[in-house]
DNA sequence: TCTGGGGTCCTAAGGCCC
DNA sequence: TCTGGGGCCTTAGGACCC
């Protein structure tokens, strides 16, 4: 999601030159606040604020409207009021956006199967082969931008380039409901004029590492020598950077991203000093993250905990599992013991439970996911593997150690007999 | 005016193994 | 048995993105 206001939009005219582009990069205009129109439309036209209305929240999305007052998405709530006190705020409803995502997507599916998510709100798409069915990239892209409003009824921009990086910068000049086509003879004469901070991956700290040495623009980068670049950025960034720069970009669009973490966290709304409730938060934030590993049929090597402290400090403490899980109550217990490990030195303001090391679950085929209630009735859990597998697959001792780590169950329990 | 929640990737340091 | 180095893994922290 773009955030600036949308002045000094950039578009392609209708029937500009595409020559040497494949990829669009296609982008819901403020999806939120969108999404909160195509509900209610009689929010249409108005400055609206997506975010929780109390507490410690921040602006998820913000109408164009609201924009011109200065709001901005990651924003405190309290401070885009203040801008703009006569914005409507509107609870956000993930739900609901990703049931309007699933439209969006299934619009650019029907189009290429070579469709890279992004976000929940904007994709890449790789179109050389859908040329013969829908013609030029620079007409598929105006197609879709049409077809979305039609029948998802919100509106988008898109960027069409030659590469990923060039379309994606294409599309954030071109908001809102755009559309900006960088033929790949134009690419450098389109990116020499930008700040370094259009450049992707290039946030407030590298901008003003590349700033202070005098690199402004992206032009400025290409003509700064690569050893001035690594001093500033380190050597991966340099490289990355001095690359897209020049508009060298040779990633494809990837269509199967795995996950490679799932976690849950959480902002008080007044700091906590009370180990009690810290744990007790840890846990249930645990099994959230538990649940969301078993409906993916995925289980986690390691466990990480998150603590921010009132002043905003912010440490992470990791441990590797003994086997591989998906119970809540053995990433409970491990976030318990990081937990324990440290000595508080302020009153917290944010706990968080994340699981890393994700790998499919061997021990799906046991059926015995639900939750973890389950998994707390030791009995039942071994009643269940003995009816499937039958009473001599296992002993006993094997199916209680099986119990503490179910995902390291191997998919046929009787190959893992105990000596 | 006080900073959400979901993630990814990179770096650096230390331990371990060969 | 001691020493050194390369490679890999683990962990902590931070920048960045939407």
């Amino acid at each position: 999601m773009g955030r600036a206001d949308g002045t000094g939009r950039l578009v392609s005219q209708p029937g500009a030159d595409d020559s040497g582009t494949r990829i669009l990069h296609v982008d819901m205009d403020a999806f939120y606040a969108s999404v909160a129109v195509l509900d209610d439309p009689s929010l249409r036209g108005k400055p609206l604020i997506i975010g929780a209305p109390e507490g410690r929240s921040v602006v998820s999305s913000a109408s164009y409207e609201a924009r011109r007052f200065g709001v901005r998405s990651a924003m405190p709530v309290s401070q885009a009021l203040r801008l703009c006190p006569q914005a409507i705020t509107v609870t956000p409803r993930f739900e609901r956006y990703v049931e309007v995502s699933r439209q969006v997507f299934d619009v650019f599916r029907s189009i290429t199967p070579l469709v890279e998510p992004l976000s929940i709100d904007e994709a890449f798409l790789d179109v050389s082969g859908a040329r013969r069915l829908w013609g030029s990239p620079g007409h598929i892209a105006t197609m879709l931008r049409a077809r979305i409003l039609s029948e998802v009824g919100i509106v988008c921009s898109v960027g069409v380039a030659a590469t990923k990086h060039v379309a994606k910068m294409a599309s954030t000049m071109s908001k809102p409901d755009g559309l900006l086509i960088v033929p790949q003879s134009r690419t450098l004469e389109f990116l020499e004029p930008r700040s370094v901070r259009a450049l992707w991956g290039v946030g407030p700290k590298a901008a003003e590492a590349l700033e202070g040495r005098g690199i402004h623009t992206v032009a400025d980068v290409i003509r700064t020598p690569h050893a001035v670049l690594v001093r500033a950025l380190g050597p991966s960034m340099a490289g990355r950077i001095g690359d897209l720069a020049r508009g060298i970009d040779p990633r494809a669009v990837e269509t199967g991203r795995v996950e490679k973490s799932v976690g849950h966290e959480e902002t008080f709304h007044v700091d906590i000093a009370d180990h009690g409730v810290l744990r007790s938060e840890l846990r249930r934030l645990a099994d959230r993250v538990g649940a969301r590993l078993r409906s993916n049929e995925w289980t986690a090597g390691s466990v990480s905990i998150k603590i921010r402290y009132a002043d905003f400090t912010t440490l992470t403490r990791t441990v590797t599992l003994p086997a591989p899980t998906s119970v809540g109550q053995r990433i409970g217990e491990a976030a318990i013991g990081l937990f324990d490990a440290l000595e508080l030195r302020q009153s917290v303001r944010l706990v968080g439970v994340r699981a890393e090391k994700l790998q499919p679950a061997a021990g799906s085929v046991l059926g015995l996911w639900d939750d973890d209630e389950e998994w707390r009735n030791l009995e039942g859990a071994v009643d269940e593997v003995a009816a499937r597998f039958g009473k001599g697959a296992l002993t006993r001792a094997t199916l209680l150690g099986a119990r503490r780590d179910v995902a390291a169950l191997p998919t046929d329990p009787r190959t893992d007999r105990m000596p």
